[in-house]
DNA sequence: CGGTATCCTCGACGATACTG
DNA sequence: CAGTATCGTCGAGGATACCG
């Protein structure tokens, strides 16, 4: 990765290594197969665990769980717990999830744009 | 990953089925450490190959000349080759991939917004 | 300079079993 | 229902050597 403050660079690239860290931060925090697909799923509503599940289809257990704490970790999404029985857990977007959703509106337009659609 | 005209889903997913394909396949088109970062570097003017390999500076020479092939093959980027010795390849952003640096500016401003900035 | 070719490591992810 | 625990796989990416 382009590692911030490594020394020896040529002076020409010293401006952009200052400012790649944005987008090496979105990059990194977002890597993975899976979680821009969470975020678009979770983008208009709030949806539970085996909603996700379901919708993800060829997600195991482990690497959801696993993608979702990642997210809540970084402050993507909030989990909910309700405790019923059966128990409900319920995922929405954090204020900083929310804005992250113009990013994803313009790569699925993007995609639905270059992309093949279905069917 | 969320895959298309997968038969069997429960009917209030069909709808996100067919409008998750749209970044279904940006994310695709993009997965990896390298892609963006490359495409943020292209962003402002053409490079050579060895800019490129100094500015990702941990990136392997394979590595690098894949991910180039395939930002290539997705028509994200061009290659130019100039036929002088030593040899000079320049690679910058087709039609497409600039339709894309919307993208990698919010990208990046998300990043400057939550990540930490260095020094 | 800008690659190719080969081999290898490592960690993301999947499969399966089990649980409060 | 929504996990946790353990193990196994697979391929992206790195290291190294060589080339036009």
């Amino acid at each position: 990765m382009a590692r911030i403050c490594k020394g020896g660079f040529e002076k020409e690239f010293i401006k952009e290594q200052r400012d790649v860290y944005g987008i090496a931060y979105t990059q990194n925090m977002l890597s993975g197969r899976w979680k821009y697909l969470i975020l678009w799923f979770l983008k208009t509503k709030e949806r539970r665990y085996s909603e996700i599940k379901t919708f993800l289809w060829d997600i195991s257990q482990g690497s959801l769980t696993k993608q979702l704490r990642e997210l809540e970790t970084d402050g993507l999404i909030k989990r909910e717990v309700f405790p019923e029985v059966p128990p409900r857990v319920e995922y929405s977007l954090t204020t900083k999830g929310l804005e992250f959703i113009p990013i994803l509106d313009m790569m699925e337009n993007f995609g639905k744009k270059f992309g093949e659609k279905p069917e």
